[in-house]
DNA sequence: GGGGTGTCGATTTTT
DNA sequence: TCGACACCCC
């Protein structure tokens, strides 16, 4: 045997044995649900099961690498490497690059992530009407999204403007050979239920299903599951009904429920020892989570008494907050504890550039979670959008964007023009821009550039098709022949904002090594599918490798765990926000203060403000109505800002004898 | 068509 | 405070 039982204890042992038939797993935070999955997969293994057999489903990609390092630290790298292992999403990319055609989609298909799907949306709604004011163009996008998961229509198309835009938008999305995240669901779905050799080709591979965070599936992702799993149902799942934290997004717990009646007598197991925190932590978030109406109340216990009570600090204002978890870490620190232990968990992402900031200037070195920004900037999304449009050439966002980057002469005039022609021949835009029909309507000074512009793409996008081409040399080649960085050099206002630039092109072209480097023969397709889900691998090999304290979101931290956490921002409208309270959804942000605490391994801060600089502007904070939901039997109190102003006082003092003392003696 | 300036408005969370 | 976008002049 491979691994050892004596790791687990009993529940987790009859998680980890019952191989054959529906299991369900409900336990609280830090009970182990991860480590049972973990252990399941290496005993099935074990057990003669072959691991191309196996599929396990986790939330993040990230989880998904860590789940197979743990398992190649078990079965070794060969077996490990067999497993099919992602998110829903990835799962579905790969089916459909392989299938999209019974769909009538080609395989070189975009993925449209946020960005792309808010420009394409407020295209459609200037050309639609209208200016209608307040027409927020992606809460627009999340009444498409919920209509597309729960399989509905906005509306008559004729009638309302919703409903003619998600026409709109579904039909373009279509024509330009592009899916957005739920389009990968929901095709996904399509062709496990409507394409049976698909579906039975699937089900013969994967014949052992397990999925984590199973609280924040949604109803697309568990009819995925109903399709992948025929009876005798060999399908285990994992989660926690008080850590569902995508409600937003379209999560449903309520499939929780429904798993028994779609997946008849469920083995159903729960784990109530928590071997994560210690009794504070643990007691605290336990008094917390107990407040939410509806709940199925869990035991949930630790046998570490633990050394230090949860703080709760309150300071003047947020730099002082910063500089106080500074204070600390570097306290920590100097007494024997590493960096890479500590980590500040917070409501927004805006929340972490105080303390980027603070941890800067005390030069204590960080890293952030998650946060996509990278891929926000304009260097970055311009050279992607280049490597889209060579990768699908009916991608008219991603063209539109590059048609006049750098600045060639082809402006919104002409762009509108090749627009409406490709309507017109039902082509794609980049085909109007090769049409002789096309062509001979514009200036013959016109006609020269986008004749150089099509041939520079199509000569890339031959050279990007040959098998085996490394693509950082051709992207490196391919920004000197458009003269970008000229281009970037010029649009410069400062010295400092080119260098900026300079370093995110050198950023993107050290992942595109990384890729290259991992040669999975998936070419440039590969590299675009892993950077528009979010698969963090070639961040790891440079970016998040770098150790320091991590600066990540409560949504993102969900199953980490850390030695010495922060919660700093704890007050009304942070936690819970502004927008949820109006939304009358604050239970799902007593989940997310949830998660956070349960985070802890060892030692918990929890903070909040008196004032707050808000858009220039000072303003006065409210302590979490949370807050005095925390049962104060561990809880130690302390005002932070109070024992500053001694301080202050003491100076003062000392300073005043000082003068005294001074005074004195100069009359003596 | 390109580039500069000024005003206004906005911040939740992410596959 | 910062960025998106409208508007204006070259
Ligand atoms: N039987 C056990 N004995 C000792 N330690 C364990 C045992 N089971 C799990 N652990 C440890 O407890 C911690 C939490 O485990 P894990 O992350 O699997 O929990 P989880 O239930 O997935 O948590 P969460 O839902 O909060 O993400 C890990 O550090 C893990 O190594």
């Amino acid at each position: 045997m491979s691994f050892s039982f004596a790791l687990l204890n009993l529940q987790q042992r009859d998680a980890v044995q019952t191989i054959h038939g529906p299991v369900l797993i409900l336990a609280g935070a830090g009970t182990g649900k991860t480590r049972v999955i973990t252990m399941r997969i290496a005993n099935m293994v074990d057990q003669g099961i072959s691991p191309e057999n196996i599929v396990s489903v986790t939330f993040t990609n990230k989880a998904a690498s860590e789940m197979r390092e743990r398992i190649t630290e078990i079965l070794g790298k060969e077996k490990a490497k067999k497993l099919t292992l992602g998110t829903f999403h990835a799962f579905c990319m790969r089916l459909l690059r392989q299938h999209a055609e019974a769909l009538g989609y080609k395989n070189n298909f975009t993925i449209y992530s946020q960005g792309e799907q808010i420009s394409l949306v407020k295209k459609i709604l200037a050309r639609l009407l209208v200016k209608e004011e307040n027409y927020d163009p992606s809460m627009a996008l999340s009444r498409i999204s919920k209509a597309k998961n729960a399989g509905e229509s906005l509306g008559d198309p004729m009638q309302t403007v919703d409903g003619a835009l998600q026409q709109l938008y579904t039909d373009e999305l279509r024509a330009m050979n592009a899916m957005d995240f739920d389009d990968l669901l929901l095709n996904g779905v399509k062709l496990l239920e409507d394409h049976p050799e698909v579906r039975e080709a699937v089900q013969g591979k994967l014949r052992y299903v397990m999925v984590d965070e199973f609280q924040d599936t949604n109803t697309l992702q568990m009819r995925l599951l109903r399709a992948l799993v025929p009876p005798p149902h060999n399908i285990c799942v994992v989660g926690d009904d008080d850590q569902s934290i995508y409600g937003w997004r379209g999560a449903d717990i309520t499939n929780i429920n429904e798993y028994e009646s779609f997946f008849p007598d469920p083995k159903i197991i729960k784990l109530e020892e928590n071997y994560r925190s210690t009794t504070p932590i643990l007691h605290t978030a336990n008094s917390l989570i107990r407040n939410n109406v509806g709940r199925r109340d869990k035991s949930l216990w630790s046998r570490n008494a633990g050394q230090d009570p949860v703080r709760l600090v309150v300071t003047e204002d947020e730099k002082e907050e910063a500089a106080l978890i500074a204070d600390e870490m570097t306290d920590a620190q100097t007494k024997g504890e590493k960096w890479d232990d500590m980590a500040v968990l917070f409501r927004t992402n805006e929340q972490s550039r105080v303390l980027e900031g603070e941890f800067r200037k005390r030069k204590i070195p960080y890293r952030i979670i998650g946060a996509r920004s990278f891929f926000d900037r304009r260097e970055v999304k311009d050279i992607l959008a280049y490597l889209t449009v060579l990768a699908n050439p009916d991608d008219d966002v991603s063209l539109q964007r590059i048609l006049n980057t750098p600045t060639r002469g082809i402006g919104a005039a002409t762009a509108e023009l090749a627009r409406e022609h490709s309507i017109k021949k039902r082509t794609s835009v980049f085909a109007a821009l090769k049409d002789p029909e096309f062509l001979e309507n514009i200036s013959q000074r016109l006609q020269v550039v986008i004749n150089g512009f099509v041939e520079t793409m199509e000569s890339f996008r031959g050279q990007a098709h040959q098998p085996l081409q490394p693509l950082q040399p051709l992207a490196e080649k391919f920004i000197a022949e458009i003269r970008y960085m000229e281009y970037l050099e010029k649009q410069a206002k400062t010295p400092e904002d080119f260098e900026t630039w300079k370093n995110g092109v050198k950023m993107l072209m050290q992942s595109l090594t990384g890729y290259d480097e991992r040669a999975k023969g998936e070419g440039l397709q590969g590299f675009l599918d892993e950077t528009s889900l979010n698969d963090d691998r070639e961040e790891k090999e440079d970016i998040t490798k770098k150790t320091g304290v991590c600066l990540i979101t409560l949504h993102a931290s969900k199953g980490l765990e850390f030695p010495y956490v922060w919660l700093p921002g704890m007050e009304e409208g942070i936690l819970p926000h502004k927008r949820s309270i109006d939304e009358n959804r604050k239970d799902e942000e007593r989940r997310l203060f949830y998660v956070g605490i349960t985070r802890a391994m060892r030692k918990l801060t929890i903070s909040h403000c008196r004032y707050r600089v808000k858009w220039g502007q000072k303003q006065t904070c409210m302590a979490s109505s949370f807050l005095q939901e925390l049962d104060r039997q561990y809880v130690e109190e302390f005002d932070h800002a109070a024992y500053m102003n001694e301080d202050l006082d003491k100076d003062d003092a000392t300073d005043f004898m000082a003068a005294m003392r001074r005074q004195l003696m100069s009359e003596a």
